[in-house]
RNA sequence: GUCCCCAUCGUCUAGUGGUUAGGACAUCGGCCUUUCACGCCGGCAACAGGGGUUCGAAUCCCCUUGGGGACGCCA
């Protein structure tokens, strides 16, 4: 049996995007079905680029969504000694050689390569060169083997064949000594022991060419599989500059991590017909049988329904922890209002994230309330006055202010005054909670509580007396 | 341009030579109902095109088309 070891290698510069949340995931549910580890590497190499802000950024947003890390974080700068231990030695074995090109020497050549239909790539002129240039700092740049073809093993595209004529002798490291990506990934990977290399179809490409480094440096190569790219809902490419690639603003509009994953998890990856899986189902259940090899698109009416599902079934605790941060992006505060716990019951099935939930909730904390207009015209009508004072004198009366009294209560004043159950209800509901959508009427009342509901009936009835006297008065024009 | 990858309902997908091509989201009807939602029942909807192989292809092979990726002293 092999170790199972995998990593995230995401280069730090930018926020986590949701299609590097997805090969994270895959990685973590990898090692974890397996009870191998998982790690994370920065690619920070490029100094230019990357950032300490993104680097934390990244590590925040994992432990965001759960996936934990074994060991700490591998920041790839931290080894660049390392690298240039591994450049020295194939450099010393052969493998590798300095070469003086200047940039604009290798912006020349391959301009003319192109120009004569040739494919761009280093020819090798430095190859044999013994001499040092004077004032030129050299890189050092691998010697491609003189093997015919690569044949790169992939766990989804079976064998990839690479004809070693179109692979070129990439530099290891740079005119300044710092590495570049091939050796250091390489390196780093034989290093930490990371036996299953789970990252982007961007990378197959790549993959031959850190083949032939491994194989230089007679080490053992990682199993690979190269995952399908995810795209944006309209088909391209997902781009970094839209909101909806930002993994975290999932978490912020009030998605659970769960949820998110899960959805995540579906997109290239399936179980027969199962939907739903909750993160120990989803360790349980992946495995490399499961994954698809093309690309697919990001479903936000999908991510909902997931979203939803989640909802309906996650811990209270979990639904109250997330609900009182929304409520507060909202600026209301939790404490002068109902028991979360309770609020999120009642609208556990009825909200699709945890900021749906807080917004439908916002009357039962917010000190006053907006009355909808149109809601209000519809059911806030003179005919409704007589029994609402009903049952706002009922309500006022009642011993016990709890949902099962208050649904007797509105259903005893309902039958007296001749109407059905919602003819009543509904005017409540819009007294209450300003609008026509709410939980059913007990558990809204329950939740207002009785001050603010009798307040809020004054209201509505003063509403209603308003009407009243506006039709007896002929309307002015 | 060269190389590489991919291709089943609008979307996510099941399917691995013989199925009425299944499920889910969305959508459209209906039921339930005190509003909304949940839930339940039902409808619409797909094998990109063309060649092979085979008694038989969504499944295997080739070509075309389409989409994506890679060709850096970025990662």
């Amino acid at each position: 049996m092999t170790a199972v070891r995998t990593r995230f290698a995401p280069s730090p510069t930018g926020a986590l995007h949701l299609g590097g949340l997805r090969t994270a995931l895959y990685n973590w549910l990898y090692a974890r079905r397996h009870g191998g580890e998982f790690f994370l590497r920065i690619e920070d190499t490029d100094r230019q680029r990357s950032s300490e802000a993104h680097t934390q950024g990244l590590v925040e947003a994992l432990r965001s969504f759960g996936l934990d890390l074994d060991g700490a974080p591998v920041l790839q700068s931290s080894r660049v000694e390392r690298h240039q231990e591994v450049a020295r030695e194939l450099l010393k074995r052969g493998f590798a050689y300095r070469c003086y090109c200047s940039p604009d020497e290798l912006a020349a050549m391959r301009e003319e390569q192109r120009a004569r239909g040739e494919d761009p790539r280093y020819d090798g002129r430095c190859r044999e060169r013994r001499a040092s240039r004077q004032g030129v700092d050299p890189v050092i740049r691998f010697r491609r083997p003189d093997i015919k073809e690569v044949v790169v093993r992939d766990w989804l595209h079976g064998e990839v064949r690479y004809q070693n004529s179109q692979l070129d002798d990439l530099v290891l490291l740079r005119a300044n000594g710092s590495p570049t990506y091939h050796l250091s990934c390489v390196a780093d990977d034989h290093d930490m022991g990371v036996r299953q290399v789970i990252r982007g179809d961007d990378h197959l490409n790549n993959t031959p060419r850190q083949l032939q480094l491994i194989q230089a440096l007679g080490w053992e190569p990682p199993q690979y599989c190269h995952l399908p790219l995810l795209l944006a809902p309209d088909g391209k490419k997902l781009s970094k500059r839209d909101e909806a690639t930002d993994a975290l603003s999932y978490l912020r509009s009030g998605y659970l991590p769960e949820a998110v994953l899960n959805y995540l998890a579906r997109l290239g990856w399936s179980r027969g017909d199962r939907e739903i899986f909750s993160m120990s189902e989803l360790i349980e259940c992946f495995g490399r049988e499961g994954l698809g090899a093309s690309a697919s698109r990001l479903n936000p009416d999908k991510l909902k329904w997931i979203s939803q599902q989640h909802m309906k079934a996650a811990p209270a605790a979990r639904l109250v922890e997330g609900l009182a941060r929304q409520l507060e992006r909202l600026g209301l505060d939790p404490e002068g209002g109902p028991p979360l716990a309770a609020v999120a019951e009642a609208w556990r099935e009825r909200a699709e994230t945890l900021a749906d939930m807080a917004e439908a909730a916002r009357w039962a904390y917010a000190a006053e309330i907006e009355l909808d207009e149109r809601a209000a015209r519809k059911v806030l009508r003179p005919a409704a006055r007589e029994p609402l004072v009903a049952v706002r004198e009922a309500l006022a009366e009642l011993a016990d202010w709890t949902a099962a009294d208050i649904h007797a209560c509105v259903e005893t004043v309902a039958e007296r005054c001749g109407v059905s159950f919602g003819k009543l209800g509904q005017p409540l509901r819009v007294a209450v909670t300003g609008g026509p959508v709410s939980p059913p009427i007990d558990a809204t009342l329950f939740l207002a509580g009785r001050s603010a509901t009798l307040r809020r009936l004054d209201r509505a009835l003063a509403h209603i007396d308003k009407r009243i006297a506006a039709a007896a008065t002929p309307a002015a024009g």
